[in-house]
RNA sequence: GGUCCUAUGGUGUAGGGGUUUAUCACGCCUGCCUGUCACGCAGGAGAUCGCCGGUUCAAAUCCGGCUAGGACCGCCA
């Protein structure tokens, strides 16, 4: 027989029907000839009634049923008695008398409870994946991600972007993350590599003229992971031709729009707010801002350039920061023994220290209260701090600075809830440096990626002061997150030749790895840009969980390995052969 | 590559050299129970304390190594 209905939505309007339900046994309780069974599936619980009087071979089967035994049911829809209405379940004013029930299978008893909120290792539940799945928090979370591509599909198919895939087995380039190789058979010592993203035969798409393009893209990077990074992840990749950086950023922002009304029903007011790179990291000491909360960095250097403090003053000769946050009414919840270990915390962002002043009514408190004796107005007034407050110093080099307020930024606001979770804060970051220099490299390498297009005032520093250069490049963050990023792309030969001789590409390097590129800009390329966004991230901000493996089916754990199906795992020599692949024992 | 943390019945935990026959809760099994929904009541089973080695008269407990997992730094154009 057909299911009339899931469980989760019986209701009053089923009231004195005959249904048919299908699912798994949630709970039973059993009061000897009368047995209550809570029935689970994707929707939810109801609550089913076995007794004599409805069905005495089905009270017989009941009487066996176990936790997760699948089952079918055949029953009527009843009002229950006004005493026996539970209000905290959505089914809870109805009930089914069962007179008919088919075990459809047994089950193990489950090693965890298939329920929300439980408290066991992220190992286990990956390792029965498929349990910790049948749970509703998670059911939820998939469904909102599901959410989140369907509006993404109608909103873009609405805007006449097209849907086009792009291969997965790809050219290796040395740029960027890590590359996951694949050996090919048919070219020994040649490898394919899974795309880090589909960058190029995006713009290329562009080159062939689709003009609007977009994937939900699956892009693999092989580095470390973190709880808001997988080796594999998905991109809602976008491409467009012929848009300035800003009406870019309109069609995403009302892309965004739709997504939260659809999914969570949240209006959200256009435009977002902007803000220059620099502005971010000044005020918030990152280029991913969390804007829920104030606490923003201030500069002290006027304040305390004139104290006898020697850490400050050899820091500001050596022309370095101090810069400070202001706790609001700090001083009581931060302890000396809280604030060190926060300093030693901070140290692995290179500060060599924490300096602090608690304000009471008549000056300043703390291990460093003596040296600022005579200019506590001066400090109180830049560092906009009152009575009760905890003033938190850190001088150090620019980044140093950065990392190390921007960490004690959203560490302290979370820790004395001063984070609103249920804001949604976009935001764009917009004119970010077109390079960074890397220490590993000892050479300037592309911030963004070596596509992206310099601000058209800095393209003659390319070949100057590259390190001045900023870009045409966007990122988009929500609360404190990077959730996607992209940028006017180079559709010039000339300027792009440029921009590899500035990353220290020689000719013939820049001819090998990206020649194909370089001859396809030749042939009427199309001015054009787009953007990524993150949908794993975007799933898991929108589910409200604090880690992507739980809006991903079946993720990777902290190192990279898969419990469930044990990936990866060693293969038979004669895989290897045919590979022309030897291993070596480390 | 580095730093830190964790490992005790199915699950979550207590215990930090000998009062241990290893604590408690949930779960599981058996029986009883016709209005439960954290059902209740009575009884029961279930653990070589992650692995290897060391110290000691004695190790779940202290030390070292290994394994597995977690967090973070580096890395992630």
């Amino acid at each position: 027989m057909n299911r009339t209905i899931y469980c989760g939505l019986v209701d009053e309007s089923y009231f004195g029907q005959e249904v048919c339900l299908k699912g798994w046994v949630q709970k039973r309780r059993d009061l000897g000839n009368l047995i209550f069974i809570d029935l689970r599936d994707r929707e939810g619980i109801v609550q089913l009634v076995f007794s004599q009087e409805f069905g005495p071979e089905a009270l017989e089967v009941a009487d066996s049923l176990r936790s997760e035994y699948v089952i079918e049911v055949k029953g009527k829809v009843v009002p229950r008695d006004d005493d026996a209405i539970n209000s905290k379940m959505k089914t809870g004013k109805v009930e089914v008398e069962i007179h008919d029930v088919k075990l459809l299978n047994k089950a193990k008893t489950p090693p965890f409870y298939i329920e929300n909120g439980i408290n066991v290792s992220d190992d286990l539940r990956l390792k029965y994946r498929y349990l910790d799945l049948r749970r509703p928090e998670m059911q939820k979370s998939l469904i909102t991600r599901s959410k989140i591509t369907q509006a993404i599909h109608r909103y873009l198919d609405e805007n006449k972007f097209i849907d086009i895939e792009t291969p997965y087995l790809t050219k290796s380039t040395p740029e960027g993350a890590r590359d996951y190789l694949v050996p090919s058979r048919v070219y020994p010592g040649h490898f394919y590599a899974l795309p880090q993203s589909p960058q190029l035969f995006k713009q290329l798409l562009m080159g062939a003229g689709f003009d609007r393009y977009y994937q939900v893209a699956r892009c693999f990077r092989d580095e470390d992971l973190r709880g808001d990074r997988q080796p594999e992840f998905t991109q809602i990749d976008m491409e467009t031709s012929f848009m300035t950086a800003e009406e870019i950023q309109d069609l995403t922002e009302g892309l965004l729009q739709r997504v939260m009304k659809e999914t969570l029903g949240v209006e959200m007011t256009l435009p977002l707010p902007r803000m220059i790179w620099n502005e971010a990291m000044d005020r918030y000491g990152s280029d991913k801002p969390d804007i829920r909360f104030g606490m923003e960095l201030t500069d002290m250097a006027d304040a305390v350039k004139n104290v006898d403090f020697k850490v400050f003053k050899t820091i500001l000769e050596k022309g370095g920061q101090v810069k400070a946050i202001t706790v609001p009414n700090g001083a009581e919840k931060y302890s000396r023994k809280d604030i060190e270990s926060k300093q030693e915390y901070i140290k692995r962002f290179g500060a060599m220290g924490l300096a602090w002043l608690k304000v009471t009514e008549n000056g300043f408190s703390g291990p460093i209260a003596k040296f600022f004796k005579n200019d506590v107005e001066n400090i109180k007034k830049a560092a906009n701090a009152s009575v009760g407050d905890l003033i938190l110093f850190v001088a150090d080099k620019r980044k140093v600075v950065a990392d190390a307020l921007g960490y004690l930024r959203t560490s302290i606001a979370n820790e004395l809830d001063m984070v609103d979770k249920t804001k949604f804060a976009f935001l764009w970051v917009v004119d970010w440096p077109l390079f960074e220099y890397s220490e590993d490299f000892h050479r300037y390498i592309a911030a963004h990626h070596p596509f992206t297009m310099p601000n058209e005032e800095d393209i003659d520093l390319l070949s100057t002061d590259p390190h001045k250069a900023h870009a045409q490049s966007y990122d988009i963050v929500l609360n404190g997150y990077e959730l996607g990023g992209g940028s006017i792309r180079i559709h010039q030969r000339e300027i792009q030749e440029k921009m590899f001789k500035a990353l220290g590409f020689t000719k013939e390097k820049a001819e090998d790895q990206f020649g194909f590129f370089l001859d396809a800009l030749d042939y009427g390329f199309p001015p054009h840009g787009g953007l990524a966004i993150g949908l794993d991230r975007f799933a898991m901000l929108l589910s409200g969980k604090d880690n992507i493996r739980e809006v991903i089916a079946f993720p990777k754990n902290s190192k990279a390995s898969e419990p469930l199906t044990d990936a990866p795992s060693t293969v038979a020599q004669k895989q290897l052969d045919e590979l022309h692949l030897d291993t070596t024992e480390e």
